[in-house]
DNA sequence: ATGACTACTCCCAGTAGA
């Protein structure tokens, strides 16, 4: 089974190359971030055309997940538990039937956290506290569980091209590096990372420049994280994407699981 | 260097992103 996931930024500036990425890539199970639309704008027909059963998690404006997946979805369910108050959509869950049992998959859009001395810092640890949360009592579960992230975390100055300029930043704190190993401590695997540790994986391109910030690739904020025990089997991003007319400023990462789909 | 980009929105100057 092959999960991708992918932070679109927008999904109707990006509907084209999503669907020749699709046709191309062929994965089983999509997740979405930033799809920056609400549910009714989302095109799904589009998308259903090419096969996929499609779930969104949609808002004005901002952030916004989708998942895509060409076995059904016997279930879904939409948001992070453990905060009412939260009004961000950033979460999205399924379960589909495999050839033998079923697997869940999560989609989730990990709050930036920028400026890190403001009060955005503290609901990204606190949401990746709910998260935590959210995964052990589906590990506990014992259903095989996928997720695709856009992680928001540096797991390690390999992830960064300039990891002076990310010290203090959201993404790469010693709070979020923590948090982010007691997720992967819940038996998640960093599937990324699992099949290569060569440095510069990028997945992310600053665009907009900023002060000692060159643009260019720029960091690995974001991973196919999957597992459920299994390790991944394949795994690449896909910086081909970046060449095209309009790239997102990330490209896909997926992985290849060892579970059987039909 | 008070910036630079891209995308959104009560349609266009302000906000957010990272």
């Amino acid at each position: 089974m092959r999960i991708a996931t992918w932070n679109v930024n927008s999904i109707r500036q990006r509907l084209e190359p999503l669907l020749a990425w699709l046709k191309e890539c062929s994965p089983d199970i999509v997740c979405l971030q930033e799809i920056k639309c609400v549910d009714e704008a989302f095109p799904r027909l589009e998308i259903e055309a090419l096969g996929y059963n499609v779930v969104t998690h949609g808002q004005k404006t901002f952030n916004g997940v989708a998942l895509l997946s060409k076995l059904p979805f016997d279930e879904t369910k939409s948001g992070l538990a453990g905060d009412d108050e939260d009004a961000h959509a950033r979460f999205l869950e399924g379960v589909v039937t495999l050839k033998r049992g079923v697997v869940r998959i999560a989609c989730l859009y990990l709050p930036n956290g920028n400026p890190a001395d403001s009060d955005k810092y503290p609901y990204k640890l606190k949401w990746m506290s709910r998260a935590s949360g959210v995964c052990a009592s589906a590990a506990q579960s014992g259903r095989a569980t996928g997720a695709g992230w856009r992680l928001q975390c540096h797991s390690s100055s390999q992830d960064v091209y300039n990891p002076a300029a990310w010290v203090n930043d959201a993404l790469f704190r010693t709070a979020t590096r923590e948090s982010f190993q007691s997720l992967l401590g819940l038996g998640l695997t960093d599937a990324l990372r699992a099949v290569s540790d060569t440095p510069g994986q990028y997945t992310f391109w600053i665009t907009r420049p900023a002060p000692g910030r060159r643009t260019g690739p720029a960091h690995r904020s974001f991973a196919a994280v999957a597992a459920g025990q299994r390790p991944a089997r394949g795994c690449r991003d896909r910086q081909l994407c970046r060449a095209w007319e309009k790239p997102s400023d990330h490209v896909p990462v997926w992985a290849d699981l060892d579970l059987e789909t039909a």
